[in-house]
DNA sequence: TTTAGTGCAAAATCTTTGCAGGGTA
DNA sequence: TACCCTGCAAAGATTTTGCACTAAA
């Protein structure tokens, strides 16, 4: 492959990861890994499949990513904004989202395990809660004098 | 049409509410509203189509479902199963989702406006927030006995 | 050796755009 | 009458499937 998007130390931590879930450290994934692991907010599949254009073939990167979020290594969110994005997994959090521009931020709010207790309390078809996905809309601060006096 | 989709009584509240927001009042889109009113939960767009094949066009559907979005009458929401839903909007809520069958229910737990505050505040970059979604992922009843094995 | 992972081709879905004609206000 | 809304055609974007081949374990 033409260039290496991770470092040494970081390779032997994606390969544990992908290893630890069942999975076979290849080339591909190790990249897309590295890539999200860089990324300062959640990338559309087009995005990604664009960066590992010579490394992994576009139909792998979904069926890559399909598996990944699957095993909670990446989480996929739906921004509104027409296809999935994903992100690598760090630790539980929330997003922000620019209404206009479409600018992420994460959040540490969070609905926490008491509402989701509270959640499945106030249930009638429910068994269980798993997780759960939060996102606020609004403006961010280059967006919103454009668009507040409307 | 071959069909009413709605009574005389629903259809002057509906009539209201599209001129309410400036939209004109049409048959196409009365019975659209119509049918995402008696839905038990969020439809997507292709089922809405169907059920509107003799009325309106599954590209004046989206056409519709955005505008009647952007105004509130209507809700987005995206659930991880591939293309956007839509609701009739009653009042502010959330939802549980399946993660095996889909199947959706309501809930009126929230993250209210506090949260939203506190989200702003802890935020660097944003300068308001509108509105949120929050789902909750699990199993439902139906289908928990089958996987919680796993 | 076994089989998960891959590339390439093709198709199925989902969504948007353009434009001329029809219906609402 | 003015112009929002619509149907139809067409294209663009997103995602899935099939299959033979490659490479990780």
């Amino acid at each position: 492959m033409p260039y290496k998007y991770y470092r040494g130390e970081d390779r032997k931590v994606l390969q544990a990861a992908l290893r630890d879930r069942g999975f076979r450290s290849t080339e591909g994934r190790l990249t897309l890994l590295s890539v999200l692991k860089r990324a300062k907010s959640p990338l559309p599949v087009s995005a990604i499949a664009e960066r590992l254009r010579s490394t992994l073939d576009e139909v792998n990167v979904y069926r890559a990513l399909e598996a990944l979020n699957e095993k909670g290594l990446l989480m996929r969110s739906d921004m509104r904004q027409g296809g999935a994005r994903y992100e690598y997994v760090r630790s539980h959090h929330h997003h922000l989202i620019c209404s206009d521009c479409g600018l992420t931020e994460d959040v540490e709010i969070c609905a926490d395990k008491r509402m989701e207790k509270k959640a499945l309390d106030n249930s009638r078809a429910f068994a269980k809660i798993d997780t759960h996905a939060l996102e606020f809309f609004g403006l961010c601060k280059a967006c919103a004098p454009r668009l507040s006096y409307a």
